[in-house]
Parts: C-alpha cells; structure tokens; sequence
DNA sequence: CTGCCATGATGCAACGTTGCATTCCACGTA
DNA sequence: TACGTGGAATGCAACGTTGCATCATGGCAG
C-alpha cells in the first residue's frame, strides 16, 4: 500500500514469476497453478496493485468512459438527469465525464467534433443551441444518443418524451378548469433547437381544439429557461396589462419564476392564476404552492439512453438503424392548479 | 472526415513525411519548414486526426482527467457545485469524472482506494458518511482535496467554510430578531462526518452567548439533508407541541422542506416562524417567502480546490504542506426572517 | 524407452504517442 | 577544398498492458 504505482512488472519481480503470469492471474485468464495464483495474489495485495487504465485502453480500443453533453449542470432538470445517468452507469462500470455547453453553439459543435479523440466509448448530448441541420453536418465517431433533441437524418439513437403531447395536455388541463386566458412561457425563437417550438406547437394544438384563438400577446420569449427569465416573462406580462388567468410554462424554472412574480403582486394561485410546468423536478414538489407540472420519465430516459449506448458499443456488427425512442410522461396536477 | 479514426502513421503516409515531423506539427514543438507543416497540416484537416488520448496518456503519465467525488448529483448544492467545478476545469483543460457515493460508506472507501488506477490525474472528494479515522486509514497515491470535511492528520488540502462561525451568525441573526425557541435541524449523529457537529456547536454557542439554554427538545436529527427530511423533522416537532419560533436548518433542503411544512399548517413566516438555512442554492432565492440562508462562496471553494489540485498536480516537487482553505461566506437575509 | 499430450509458464509483439539522439543537407567561412 | 554550423527531418525506444505463439515439464500410453 504505497504511494507509488507499482505496475506487473513489480509484481512479477516481487513473486518471482513473469510478467504474463501475473497479468494472467489479474484477468483470470489463462491456465494458473493454484499455489502460483496464492503467491502472485499475495505479491498483488502487498504492492497495492491497480492496473493502469491508458495502457489497458490503448491495448483493448475502449475506455469504459462515456460522455454527457448538457447545457448546464447547475440547473435541476440537468443535475437530476445527470445524476441518474452516473448511477445508471455506474451499475454498468462506466464512468461519466461531463461537459456543459452553456446552450453556446460553438461549445457543442467542438464537442460533438471532439469524439474522434477516443476518449470516450460512446456520448450521449442534449443538443441546445444546434438544430437538425448543423447536428447533421458533424459525423460521429462514435456511438451517439441524442436527448430531447430529434436526431436528424436518423444521424443517432434519440430519446425524448413526446414533447408535442405533454404540452397539449398541459394545456388541455388548463382549459378544463375553465381558464381561457392561457400564457404560454417559454418561446426561444433564436435557438434553433426544436424543443421549444414542438411545445409551443402542442399549446396551440389545445387551444384550438377548445375553440381559443391563441393570442400573441400571451407567447412569451425567454433567453434561457431560469427562474429570473420565468420572473422576468411574468412581470412584463403583468405589466402590460395583458388579461391572463394561467401559465403554461415550458419549464419548471420558469414556472417558478412567474410563481415568484406572481406572489409578489400579490394574486392569488391557483385562484388567479394556475400555473402548469415542465420537467417534474424535485423543487416543484416542494414549491408553494406545489407545482403542477409534465413529468417526463427520467430514469427510463437514462435506462433506454444506455441501452442504446450499449448495443451500439458493444454490438456495432448487428447495428440496427437509429431508433427514435419516445419515453413516457405523466402530468402530475398539484395545488398550483387546483387548490 | 470518416467514421474510422486515423492515426499520426495515416497523416503520415498521406503527407509524404515521417511519423515524427507529423508529431511536430501537431504539439508544435521541434523546428518544422513552413511548406512541410502546411503540407501536414493539409494532410490532418483531409483525415480528420485526432489524437489517441490513450496513448499521450500511457506515454506522458497523465490523463487530464480529475475526479469529483459526491454524496449526489441531484441535490441543488451538489448540482451548482458540481457545475461551477466542471466549468473551473473545463478552463484549465482538465475533463471530469463524477462519481457519486450517495452518502455510503464503502462507496466512498471504493472511490479513494481506486484512484491508483490512474484514470485521474487527482481527486476532489466530499466526504459524507466516512469520518477522519476512516479517511487517514486510506493513503492517497493522487494529489486529493477534500471538500467540506476536515482532512485528518494533514494527509490532504481542504476547503470549506468555517462551519461554526457561520451556523454562530445565522443562530445570531436569529436571536437577534428576538426569537427565543431556536430549532436546530439537522443533526446526523449517526455519520462520522463532522458538518453538522460543527453547525450545532456554532448553534450552541450562539446561544450560550445569549444566555439561552439549549433545549433537546428542539434539536433534531434527520437521515438526509433532502427536503422531505426538514418537512418530516418539523412535522414531528410541531406535533409534539414543541413552543418554536424559528428554525435554523443545516441544510437549504431542509429548510424549504420545513417551509412547505410551516404553509400547511397556516404558519406565517417569519410572522410565526422565521426560518434560515444553509448553502445558498438557488431555489432559497426564489422560494415563497425567500429563504434566508448562508451563501458559501462556491465559485471560490472551486477556484482554491482546482488550485490546490493543480498546484500538486504540476509541481510535487515544491509540495507545501497540506493546507486548510477556509472561503468566506455570506448570511444572505431575505423574506424568511425579516418580512 | 520413446513419443505425445495436457498443463502451466513464458516471450514476443503491438496498441499510438513523444523524448532523445541522430542523420541529412545546404550554406557560409577559413 | 575542407570544415563547421544550424535548421530540418528522421529513427529508436519506451510508456504498461494483453493476444498469440512458444516453450518446458511431467505423466501416461504405446
């Protein structure tokens, strides 16, 4: 138990034996005499040996390393899916390296680009600022799964929930309480990730269905999807005067910023105003009050994630083509919708 | 720009050159004519050559990798702080690897003890169920930080806030106010970590300071630091009829959980109850009412704890003694104490 | 007694890269 | 003409591991 590294060669010089034997006994493969494998092991414990990952990657091809490509850790949408796909694949002896974007394009183009370097076995990206048509112009390297975003050109494996359904639900839900007035929260015009439109596109959806004409005055942009910007939307919506008696909010950040907002002048929710989310994280459980919200399944969207990973990575021969994967959601009605 | 990955040998053969002045080209060093490194630079573009990670790996020592070792990735602190570091690392060309123990023992044992297979270069861990005995017990073969928990014995850096002073001035805060039945929430005498010793001691002495005895009935201790912790301890406090009119909670977590608690039971805060917490994250700035809480300087704890690293790291020889970085913190008031 | 086989142990080579030392060449100077 | 100089390009070796092939040994059948 040194500080140094000791590597085979030091084991094989303290057992008196070659180096093959005791990368044999390490492995398990190959034919060992039992008292020969009891000395090597014990040479093994005494040097504290590990092996040395570069040089077992190098020799093999793999890593046991895969990448996660998210706009930002520190927002808990991400840092809860983030969090499952480490232990999820943990249980498969992958390790995780994580990279955040910020929703720079620039950051997931040298991202997506960067996978040639073999450092990681597969990647998994929730492309923010790309859209389809630039996603489609960086070939991989590597086996690829896209989250959120539509693979393009069936490029890679995608996982998304339906985006378009949730948001019609949620919407739909809104307008079954009697609410007519619906603001839509969450429009990102300037980004040419589709997330954003293809829930904007369900919104409509519902409202026309229900015979309401959507109103502009009530699309609301966002820079990004944080609390202050959900904050910011409302308190301009208020301001404006705009007559409206609920919010569906593209994210549950959002939601919570115009909940804030909401406090602050004073109305009254879910009597005022209902507000509806998106994400299902863990804050809008706790929120006051609770906040109804589109749960998409997150641990399944890590399961099929890794799944899908894990066939291309390890099975490349039987390739099938890139699968579109849709994930269950559940809308989950609290108070901040019915009091 | 192909599927298949092309090495130095491949640019090689293209551009009509050796392996070597290839090699030049692309780390730069050695003298190269100026028509050969646009020849080979043509040759790369053409290939698409990345560099085997593996291989500068096995050859040069070092990964660029470092390991962030935490409780969870889920939890709002962990998330933020997870993210800034990523990012801090990100500038200094370092890639993470996140693991998380969630608070078990022999994770967190299996993750020290396995840095020797030198996937890392070194190792920022947050120590949560083991205790000092246990951390000193497994020497180090890797330049490591531990965050938040005291390095025992000098075997590490350590970065963290001074715990005590700052649970002193949040209980002062409160007393201040003129609150007399102070909660303490969040003991965890069942870990060996010490953060919540050292917050109940600054609790305590903040209140021996004012001449209020401490009173166990007020003291309580919760399994995890999660939300559902603070609401099930406060649940149980007000239903065992305990007199209070403030809670200091260890945790922001628990805090908002003891919040959600407190609207249930028509509770005014802080009219009836004022309420503090710990950490700063950003969901106590945007809760109803705003939590006062304690703000660790994060992006400072980041910024010493990758120095720290990097100091080790690129300079073993001019090592220093392990140091005990104490970051400034901040009470930040808000809403939940003075309304 | 010889030859064959099974078992166990070993040696060689290669993965892709880079530090070091060497070679090659053109040019200028004695 | 011979020699020194310095820039440019190259070859060799090694990082630690493992697949493949080989070798040594001893037991047993012929």
């Amino acid at each position: 138990m040194s500080g140094v590294t000791s590597r085979l060669k030091d084991v094989a010089a303290l057992a008196g034996v070659s180096i093959r034997t005791v990368s044999n006994v390490v492995s398990g493969s190959g034919a060992v005499a039992e008292h020969t494998r009891v000395k090597v092991q014990a040479a093994l414990d005494e040097l504290g040996y590990r092996p040395n990952v570069a040089a077992r990657t190098l020799r093999a091809g793999r890593t046991g390393l895969i990448g996660l490509t998210i706009p930002e850790l520190h927002s808990p949408y991400f840092g809860e899916l983030a969090g499952l796909i480490v232990q999820a694949a943990q249980q498969r002896s992958w390790t995780v390296v994580i990279d955040q974007t910020f929703g720079d394009a620039d950051a997931e183009r040298r991202l997506l680009e960067g996978t040639g370097g073999r450092l990681v076995d597969g990647l998994i990206i929730s492309p923010w600022a790309l859209g389809p048509e630039e996603l489609a112009a960086h070939a991989q390297r590597v086996p690829l799964v896209f989250l959120g975003e539509r693979s393009p050109g069936g490029l890679a494996d995608r996982v998304a929930v339906d985006n378009v359904l949730a948001a019609d639900e949620a919407t739909t839900h809104l307008i079954g309480l009697g609410r007519r007035r619906i603001a839509a929260l969450g429009l990102q015009p300037h980004l040419h990730n589709g997330t954003a439109r293809q829930r904007h596109e369900g919104y409509t959806t519902a409202l026309r269905r229900a015979g309401l004409a959507p109103d502009p005055a009530l699309e609301r942009t966002v820079r990004t999807l944080h609390r202050a910007d959900g904050y910011a939307a409302m308190s301009a919506l208020l301001e404006e005067g705009v007559e409206v008696d609920a919010v569906f909010a593209f994210s549950d950040e959002l939601a919570l910023g115009a909940l804030h907002c909401a406090h602050q002048r004073g109305l009254r929710v879910p009597g005022d105003l209902a507000v509806v989310g998106f994400d299902g994280i863990e804050d809008a459980r706790w929120a006051h009050p609770a906040l109804t919200t589109v749960v998409p399944d997150k641990r399944q969207i890590t399961e099929r994630a890794l799944q899908c990973l894990a066939d291309r990575i390890y099975s490349p021969a039987t390739a099938v083509p890139p699968q579109d994967v849709v994930v269950p959601h559940q809308l989950e009605i609290r108070a901040s919708t019915v009091g």
